[in-house]
DNA sequence: CGTGGAATCCGTGGCAGCACCCATCTCGGC
DNA sequence: GCCGAGATGGGTGCTGCCACGGATTCCACG
């Protein structure tokens, strides 16, 4: 094959420590080696721009902008350059929205280093997915909805959506979030319904998790 | 002095990956050796019984005890081993309550791995603290409370308030919190009317942030 | 050009969250 | 043996959350 021997890896993870960790781990091996570091999903795009890039190992929560955003951008401007999603949490919502922005791969950080480098082994060599164990019955799902042609779970939020949750998530009033987004209550109230909705989710607690998971705020 | 040349490290990080870094950072360093790895803070206090340890890295955030209840615990039954808490987050909150449990230092994961080794070692010639600069107004305001007796904040929640702060977070309602815990709807509005004083809130999204920053809860 | 989705706005209504007041009982420490 | 703190229960009242119904404008895409 044309690919070189080794993959060139673009790491983006915003807590240095677990960067540097990161990159520890996937430099001993031989044939992988992280050629950019990033702290956020934007910093991530602007590196992969001036790199050759093979593989991208992004994080899923980051702020400016998120992993699961970086990846969507990343695989329509460059899709040549695998992704491999690394995540906190073992949560379905996540994983299918992973799979939708175009990620080849996603990794809990709950796994041992062994696991992580067979992922990255694994993506260039087109297998289509690695991951642990807890996931292969929701691969089975996602492939059975997709065969149906069912609509997926997890479907992508509007920006307008994702800016009311932020500040829901925030513990701001709907009176707070519509005087500083300057429009009425109603819309405000009328953007959570529909979210909640989107998301099968009760209330703004819920959310809250929901915009920590995504990046969307720190806890 | 009679401590050995090599600092014996007890690393507690739920993430697999995560430990796994760090491992190989303060792996590096000549006299600083990692004896053992916990996945929670209850494996982390059962090794500590085993192995004889210098200084204790943990993460704040782990499920069954998080590090800030695994540091009550081992500074009270082994004064001698130094603790270090590891934060995902800048938070005044965690940093006082990080004091107040018997660490010796605080570090975020955001610094880089110099900054993770000098703290292990000053910690270990016994400086009080070391911190990214962010930190040192916390603790000047902490000193200066210190000498004035004041009651810190960050006072720490009884152990039925963290559960019904639990199951708050959790998306449940108090009628649903009562019927669990089988005491009336009433109870639960008083513990979360006190919670939410100590910890200055005023709603349950803040709440379920402060939960997922304690490790209470996965987001 | 029509269709569909995003974004905006409105009304009605029930129930939960939260603030403030009150009380009792128990248990461990001083 | 008393005192403080934790855990328990209650009442009252307001406000914001959330569910349901409806609507219009605008823009992109086929």
């Amino acid at each position: 094959m044309s690919r070189p021997a080794t993959t060139r890896i673009l790491l983006a993870d915003d807590h240095a420590l677990v960067r540097r960790g990161v990159r520890l781990i996937l430099d001993r091996e031989p044939n992988l080696t992280v050629v950019a570091e990033a702290g956020d999903g934007a910093e991530a795009l602007a590196l992969a721009r001036v790199h050759t890039v093979d593989l991208a190992v992004l994080d899923v929560a980051m702020p400016r902008l998120t992993g699961l955003q970086a990846a969507r951008e990343l695989s329509r401007r460059s899709p040549g350059t695998r992704i491999l999603l690394l995540s906190m949490y073992d949560n379905d919502q996540y994983f299918f929205e992973a799979l939708r922005a175009g990620a080849s791969g996603y990794v809990l950080k709950s796994v041992a280093d062994r696991d992580l480098v067979e992922a990255c082994r694994a993506v260039m060599r087109g297998e289509p997915f690695l991951y642990p164990d807890a996931l292969t019955a929701l691969m089975r799902e996602y492939l059975q909805r997709a065969a149906r042609g069912d609509r997926l779970p997890g479907s992508i939020l509007s920006t307008r959506e994702e800016e009311v949750v932020k500040l829901i998530a925030e513990g701001r009033t709907s009176q707070d979030i519509a005087d500083l987004l300057v429009i009425s209550v109603k819309t405000v109230e009328r953007h959570r319904a529909n979210v909640l909705a989107k998301l099968e989710m009760r209330d703004r607690t819920q959310l809250t998790r929901y915009a920590i998971r995504a990046g969307l705020i720190e806890p």
